[in-house]
DNA sequence: CTTTCATGTGAACATTTGCTCATGTGTTTA
DNA sequence: TAAACACATGAGCAAATGTTCACATGAAAG
């Protein structure tokens, strides 16, 4: 049999043996993209800035574009994004929509990155 | 003095007196945007892909290529950038360049990403 | 009901990004 | 030394992304 792939290197790597048992291990593609989407999320500043400033208080939308120097239509723009991510949720209150964090998991990996960038 | 930022809604919000609090408590720019950075690198499937793989097991570029079924190019170019952000590593063992995590965060981010993903 | 204020959204645009293709570099083997 | 192999890299390109601008929507105040 020894069905090989012309990719592959010669047998000085590893191969079959490993690398089936690591394919074996990997998840599925599906959940490897939803893990690449979520970390897009947490891969713009703008949306860095608006999860770090929602981990301290939840706040309306014009109150987040102010604190953050950047405009109510970019910030709705990547509110909207955030959302569809269940990563935020919001609610009315008056003619106010206030925004706040929808998932704990957000503090857990923003601190665990944080960590890393702190040395 | 009251001076108004164009910007703000009226005073029905929180304001001044919050708004300030959490600007105090903000990491400055640079760091949010090492930060945003950071993630960068897991919010592609590919790069996502490399490093899970290596999570595993250190391993050659041509295998990885071939496990993943991405171009030896494609995955080249990548772990340049995965190099660069200090996340992987490699040495050289004879004709090949066996790839490494450099960086144990990566273990917990991706474990901590993963366990949002699987609910 | 009309106006105002806070926010949402589509189109257009400039960047960034990730890939392919061709070729370059460095190491081993014949 | 020459050929083969593993990997790196630059140019080019298509797709994705983030912002601005203009305008739509929807609740609240008059």
């Amino acid at each position: 049999m020894e069905e090989r792939n012309e990719l592959m290197c010669d047998e000085s790597c590893s191969h079959n043996e490993v690398v089936e048992k690591v394919r074996a291990d990997m998840p599925d593609d599906d959940t490897l993209y939803e893990l690449a989407d979520l970390f897009k999320m947490f891969g713009d500043s703008t949306r860095m800035k608006i999860m770090f400033v929602l981990m301290e208080q939840e706040m309306c939308v014009c109150d987040i574009a102010e604190l953050l120097g950047i405009s109510q239509s970019a910030i709705s723009h990547q509110l909207r994004i955030l959302k569809q991510s269940k990563l935020i949720s919001s609610r009315r209150e008056g003619k106010n929509i206030i925004c706040f964090l929808a998932d704990d998991h957000v503090r857990s990996i923003i601190d665990q990155g944080l960590s890393h960038v702190l040395e």
